[in-house]
DNA sequence: GTTAGATGTATGCGGTGTTCACATTCAAGG
DNA sequence: CCTTGAATGTGAACACCGCATACATCTAAC
C-alpha cells in the first residue's frame, strides 16, 4: 500500500495529494498555483503534468469535488424541501457555502468551466435534481423552469455579491436573515394593481 | 495639443491611452495584462507604473468606467422605471451588458474591489440609486431593501450564470425573456396555503 | 537659462504555466 | 530471475507576468 508521503522516487498517489493539497489551499486564501501546490507535496513542478493535462483540468476536480461537497451540504441534516421556508434555507446553505470557501466556489461556477470533466456535469446535475424537486414540491402551480431560474438566479447573484463585498453583513447570521429576507420579500410582495 | 501617438520621448497623455487600451483588450477577449497594454500603447514596461501605482489601480479605473458606461445605458432611451416590466428591462438591460462585455463586468463586480476609489464608488452609488428609486417607485408597499436585494441578486446571478455558461440561451434575446420569465415567474407565483 | 519635477526607459527579481529530454521505478512476460 | 516497456518523477528551459529600482529625457516655472 502506497503511502501519501513521498520516501521514495515515485510518490504512491500523487494524483490525489495534489487535489487534496490544491484544496487545502483554496480553502484558506484566494491563490493557488501548480508550482506551489507541488511544492507543498514534495514534487517537482512538472510532475503535476503526468496526472493533470493543464491547469484547468485540475481545477476541474476541484470543482467537482467542491459540488459533491455542496450537494451533501444541502442534503445533509435535512428533509427534502416542502415549503417556501425549507426553499429558502437551501438559498442560505448555498450562499453560506459560497462564503466558508469563496476560492472554491469560484472554481465551481466563475468560468466557463470548458469542455466538460465526466464527473463534473454528474456532480452539476444532481444540485440542478435536488433543486428542480424542490421548486416543484414547493410550487406545484407555478413554472418550474422559471422558478428554478430564479430561484438559482437569486441565490448565486446573492452569494456573489456577498462574495465580493458588494453587499456586506456582520456577520454570517446576518447574511442568513438577509437571504430568507430577500426571499420572502419577493415571494410575498403584490405588483400594484 | 499633444497627440495620442507616441512621436516623441513623452507620450502626450499616456494616462488615458493606457484605459482605452485596455478597455479595448477586455472587449474582446479575457485576458488583459500591464505589460501588453503598454506594448500596444508603444511604451516601455513600466511605464504605466508612471500613472497607475498598480494593476488594481488600473482595473479600478476601468471599473468606474464600466459602472458609468452601465448607468447610461440603463438611463438611455428610458423613462425611470415605474411598473414590474420596466422594472424586469432594467434586469434585462443589466444581464445584456454583463453578456456584450464580460470581461469589464467581471472588473467592475468580481473582485473585492481593495480600497475605494473615489470615482468608483460615486459611479456605483448612482446605479444603486436607480435601482432604489425604480423599486420604491413600482413596489411603495414592500421593504424596499428587502426588494432591492432580491432584485439585484437576481439579475447579477442570471448575469453570472449565463456568462459562466452554467445557464445558456441561443441568442440574447432569449437571454432577454429569460431573464422576463424568471422575473415574472417569481412575481406573480403564489406559496400554497 | 537653469533647474526641479514629471514622465519614459532599461534592467532585473521572483513568480507563473507549460514543455522537453532524461531518470527512475514498477509490473508484466519470457 | 531478468528484461523490458510503460508509468511516473526530475531538471532545465521558455515565455510570460507584476513590480521595483536606477537612470534618461523632456517640460515648465522661476
Amino acid at each position: 500500500m502506497p503511502s501519501t508521503t513521498k520516501d521514495s522516487y515515485h510518490h504512491g498517489d500523487l494524483r490525489a495529494a495534489l487535489i487534496t493539497t490544491a484544496m487545502g489551499m483554496l480553502e484558506q486564501g484566494e491563490s493557488f498555483s501548480i508550482r506551489a501546490v507541488a511544492r507543498e507535496a514534495g514534487v517537482s513542478p512538472a510532475a503535476p503534468y503526468r496526472h493533470f493535462p493543464d491547469r484547468d483540468a485540475l481545477e476541474s476536480a476541484l470543482a467537482a469535488q467542491g459540488l459533491r461537497d455542496l450537494y451533501d451540504e444541502l442534503t445533509r441534516d435535512r428533509t427534502p424541501a416542502s415549503t417556501p421556508a425549507e426553499l429558502a434555507e437551501l438559498g442560505v446553505g448555498y450562499v453560506d457555502f459560497a462564503l466558508r470557501r469563496p476560492a472554491l466556489f469560484r472554481l465551481m461556477f466563475g468560468n466557463e468551466c470548458d469542455h466538460e470533466s465526466e464527473e463534473r456535469v454528474q456532480a452539476a446535475a444532481a444540485i440542478h435534481d435536488l433543486l428542480a424537486t424542490a421548486i416543484t414540491t414547493v410550487f406545484p402551480e407555478g413554472d418550474p423552469i422559471d422558478l428554478a431560474l430564479a430561484g438559482w438566479g437569486l441565490v448565486h447573484g446573492l452569494a456573489c455579491l456577498y462574495m465580493d463585498r458588494k453587499l456586506t453583513a456582520p456577520s454570517s447570521d446576518d447574511v442568513a436573515a438577509q437571504v430568507r429576507a430577500s426571499f420572502t420579500a419577493v415571494l410575498y410582495v403584490r405588483p400594484p394593481a
